[in-house]
DNA sequence: ACTTAGCACTCTCGTGCTGAGAGTGCTAAT
DNA sequence: ATTAGCACTCTCAGCACGAGAGTGCTAAGT
């Protein structure tokens, strides 16, 4: 545990280093918050929070950095969570009422916001259901011998694909088939649709099957399709003095399998979960930052967002942000694509 | 016009500074290729080069570098346009063969492989039409007073949004109003559906509205929608030293308004396009080149896609490559997404 | 008339040096 | 417990210097 005066010593010399990106040294700190102390007072009570590990030193000379540790203890002692301001909700409201059309264009909106609003790199993923049912089948012919397919699925996703048939066919019987797997389908999950005993014509049993293995990617997927934006904001901190360790970032965040670096699927339930540096599991990942929450309902559709930049963030407001963001994605969701199929309707207590 | 002995002397400065990335001196050049003069012979012939402003000085002591126009000269006349071999286009057809699924994402992959092929970066636009036709479209339920609005479009493009009521409607009710609807809209443009007379009620009107905005929408877009991949490919060139550079690319590529970048609209229908440097009208592109093609069908469906790297590129590798997987992008639209709706059956001569 | 050897010249770049500046840690005095 | 004082350490910008690469020119050779 750390004495008050120490405690509030870290704090100063975080918001400091957080601001000017240098390594700060005891007589600037003194001067810039006013402490009736001494700079050598202060030295010394740097020394000790160095000797337990909260700051460190470049070099000899230099001034004092705050560690893993020290951020840490930070956010969850020291750090005072303040709402955001009220004239920045609202922008970022705004902001979201230009969000329009497909989910994927909003998803993607939504990560294009949290990135600026907190300056850093952002991440969010598709949301996603548990299971996903079919909801509706539709079959479109094309060409001669091929259809397009496209899935309705609950919670408001579609899908689709070209479908290529060993033989050429009409509109009419197209359409009878679908008729009839919508009917011998409706509300099932890929699972049961593979075990279906349902007596279907060898045509039939060709779209079914493309049915589940679309209904099957899309249910290993979610987590692992998500919009990154703002990696820019990352790169021109400067923290990016060698054009290495940019390099050695756009190579982190440009593969898209950003759920590796990224433990959407670890984080708690309910509200923000905060990684700093050498916590992330990922070598790559141990001079950033990630600060990530869940959205949507727990227990049906939802997604997570991440907010990635480097240790020396301004963790409250990123906080407070994330939080907030997550909040308005949540009630979005539950307004446009709430679950609310037949089921739930006419069961509403399952 | 040049002599031939410094046309291929112009050749040969590109083609060592293209794999070397340093100024090409004189002594170096007649060593590396065991050329029958001394490297005084060829400092006067490349004088003369440079006085023709193919090539350039960096300063007094360095060798020297193709400028735009010796890349433009070497591009039109001297290079010798060799076909890819064998099995790096078998390499490129079986990395094709993985794409599947929807659209975005068979497009995002051509990107992908593209940039990989040339090792530079790779826009791909997705393919649109002149102007898209409704084929079918398709209102499912999803709350009491929300529905999902659902469009296919002639070449199997699928367009889907959230559609409000202002009152709770059942989906007996929304397919009903969707089979009137596809009954009175089939096959015809968002103008058509604009000015159509057809007898509706107010609630089909909110819909046929809302289809209206979301294909002029798609017409609208096209273009304006692009995968981009492997920047990263680019920023690792070395003439990324500085870091500044790096920002500066991305922030032109980041941006989502490729299109004001890469003249996608002004290219000749067919074949590729080199635009070097400074031939670029945007002053952030004078440093890079871009080599663009269409895809698909001139008068059908069609795309375009570009690759974009420093003015030093491997041209004769690259405008092969753009062909070649141009050429099957071609391919497979005409096979999956073929011109082929019920007008073009019924009056194949119209 | 073309080619080439020779040479002086120019410019860059890496290296090592230096002094200023920032910051520390320790000691002794308050 | 605090602080003034001071020696010490380390970085960094600036500068000089020499090596290296490459040029352009001239004069001689073919």
């Amino acid at each position: 545990m750390l004495t008050d005066r120490r405690a509030q010593l870290l704090s100063l010399i975080i918001s400091e280093y957080v601001d000017s990106a240098m390594p700060v040294g005891s007589e600037t700190i003194v001067r810039r918050f006013d402490l009736p102390f001494s700079p050598a007072t202060i030295r010394n009570e740097m020394a000790r929070l160095e000797e337990d590990g909260f700051i460190s030193h470049p070099h000899t000379s230099a001034g004092r950095v705050p560690s893993d540790k020290g951020y840490r203890y930070y956010v969850e002692a020291l750090m005072q969570p303040r709402d955001l301001p009220a004239e920045v909700k609202e922008t970022i409201r705004h902001q979201f009422h230009q969000a329009g059309r497909e989910e994927d264009e909003w998803i993607q909106l939504a990560a294009a916001v949290l990135a600026r609003a907190v300056e850093n790199a952002a991440v969010v993923t598709l949301p996603r259901t548990a299971e996903s049912r079919l909801k509706r089948l539709e079959l479109v012919g094309i060409q001669d011998n091929a259809s397009l397919l496209v899935l309705v699925l609950q919670q408001a996703r579609v899908k689709q694909q070209v479908l290529i048939f060993p033989e050429p066919i009409e509109q009419e019987q197209l359409t009878a088939i679908a008729n009839h797997l919508n009917e011998a389908f409706r509300s099932q999950t890929a699972r049961e649709i593979g075990r279906s005993q349902a007596q279907l014509t060898q045509l039939e049993w060709h779209v079914a099957n493309a049915v589940r293995e679309i209904m099957e990617a899309a249910d290993r997927g979610g987590y692992d399709e998500a919009y990154l934006e703002g990696v820019r904001n990352v790169l021109q901190k400067p923290e990016f003095g060698t054009s290495d360790k940019m390099l050695n970032l756009l190579d982190v965040l440009e593969q898209r399998n950003l759920t590796r670096l990224i433990p959407f699927r670890e984080i708690s339930a309910e509200g923000v979960t905060v990684m700093i540096g050498a916590e992330n599991d990922q070598d790559a990942m141990h001079e950033y930052s990630v600060v990530i929450s869940p959205y949507g309902n727990p227990n049906g559709i939802s997604g997570a967002m991440a907010v990635v930049g480097p240790t020396r963030m301004h963790y409250s407001r990123t906080i407070s942000t994330v939080r907030y963001i997550a909040g308005l994605m949540s009630e979005m969701l539950e307004t446009y694509y709430g679950e609310q199929d037949e089921r739930a309707r006419r069961a509403p207590r399952e």
